[in-house]
DNA sequence: GTAAACCCTAGTGTTTTAGTCGGAATTGAT
DNA sequence: ATCAATTCCGACTAAAACACTAGGGTTTAC
């Protein structure tokens, strides 16, 4: 599973389909401007999703995209997967032979189950978190900013996602 | 946090000079033949190790590499991060201003949070790993291999690591 | 002093990333 | 019917990262 800035655009490129998508479809040339992500790359990532049957394209004028099912059943994993191809989960399929070494000793590949777990924790985690909840969540944020101004304060607490920064690790 | 061959092939070796130091210091063309991996490529691996002080070095014929502390103390997270430099670990600071957008609007980056959470998930994981639990697992590994030649069982349950192998997500 | 080992820097081929470019196909509006 | 907005598609590209390789140098046991 890769964690690349492709698999964040799509994301983010999501939640502002999702925050969108109600007043008909939403264009990509918007998104564009408003996310700042080029058009170019924003149609390679979309065609991706929509093979992926995560959104639903109208051509011509007035079309554009949208979530293709409700935002509650698209999860975080489902995005990453559709637009970051599904390679060896484990790579030891590379110069090493995972199960017989070269000289035929088994064993060599001593850290399979480490990377199968660990990638199968990040999963587990990006397929707890939907569309809905980083939407609600964006929601609350803005609400919390315009309040912030008036002196107002929301808590906010949205299940699966921390709320509060984290310090970069390292 | 990056997660490549680099760091795999790093605690590979890392694991195979923790099975072998007991009987002194051990040499990287060691390492390179039995994990086959290019002996100029572990030079730069271990370099970073030692200047992370994970291992220590003696030089000159009957040299070699040791750990620089116990095994137990030593984390997969800890070699990750030596030989993966430790760059930004939720990428905001690209393109897109992470607290506000180019034209001053905030919530801008709408997915800090969840890739900061995902990054610290990763993290206490990888954290709770120690370099000892997966010398322990390799040992039984290899104890249950040449058992099952003579027909005996062994169970295997090393904390954190799960044994069973997983099958490849997506 | 020789050889075994670590140490260091610089280069190199390949792949991936993050885009650009140029066009083709579809379709609503006029 | 034409126009323009939009999706669709494939090829191309600059830059970065990855996984090495090359070629020395330094230290030190023998």
């Amino acid at each position: 599973m890769r964690l690349t800035t492709k698999g964040r655009f799509a994301v983010t490129a999501m939640i502002d389909l999702a925050l969108r998508q109600q007043s008909g479809p939403v264009t990509l040339s918007a998104i564009s401007q408003r996310q700042n992500i080029s058009l170019s790359y924003l149609e390679q990532l979309f065609g991706k999703l929509r093979r992926h049957e995560l959104v639903e394209s109208v051509r011509g004028p007035g079309g554009g995209y949208t979530l293709a099912r409700l935002a509650r059943t698209i999860t975080v994993a489902d995005i990453i997967f559709a637009v970051d191809e599904p390679i060896d989960a484990t790579n030891c399929a590379g110069k090493t032979d995972c199960s017989t070494g070269t000289d035929g000793k088994p064993g060599i590949c001593m850290t399979h189950e480490l990377w199968s777990t660990l990638n199968r924790k990040m999963v587990d985690f990006l397929d707890s978190v939907s569309l809905q909840d980083l939407v609600d969540q964006q929601r609350m944020k803005q609400l919390q900013d315009s309040n912030q101004a008036a002196g107002t304060t929301v808590r906010v607490n949205v299940p699966g996602v921390a709320t509060k920064s984290i310090a970069a690790v390292a």
